[in-house]
DNA sequence: CACTATTGTGAAGGACGCTTTACATGACAA
DNA sequence: TTGTCATGTAAAGCGTCCTTCACAATAGTG
């Protein structure tokens, strides 16, 4: 599943290690998500849109939709 | 990470059993999201809120929004 | 009664999410 | 060069997600 984590962060001039500190979770799970290892959790998806302001699927690209 | 699941489910007079074939999911799974005992991952959850048409905010609740 | 449909739950196993510790790289400043 | 910051990744461990097989309970039908 694809995501626009990197984007988001990089907008905002925040570092993975400030972004895993707001978010609660360690630096190297935002390093995962970001480089696609693996998909996050649906509370910590959840955690990630509200953080950034918006729609879940405005962070996260189900694949059935490209 | 509360959820409306079997509302939904309910209100379309579908049996576990039908939601999981349609969400290609065991029926352990539905039932395990609907009576609480985990939340699905992140592809599960978008599969679930395209399959009602609705947002994924509309069909689990975030803890932090009560 | 027997039979079926629906739901709830348990156990065991595999794969994934997240952790801590650790090491390596590249960019940039002193 | 030396030091620091940001990033990428590996290993080990634990808990969660999801599976199959299995059994129980309830409700409705014959």
């Amino acid at each position: 599943m694809d995501n626009h984590l990197r984007a988001l962060r990089a907008a905002r001039g925040w570092s993975q290690q400030h972004l895993a500190e707001r978010l609660e979770v360690s630096r190297q799970s935002v390093n995962a998500i970001e480089t696609g290892r693996y998909d996050p959790s649906l509370p910590l998806a959840f955690r990630i849109a509200e953080l950034f302001e918006l729609a879940i699927e405005d962070v996260f690209v189900s694949p059935s939709r490209g």
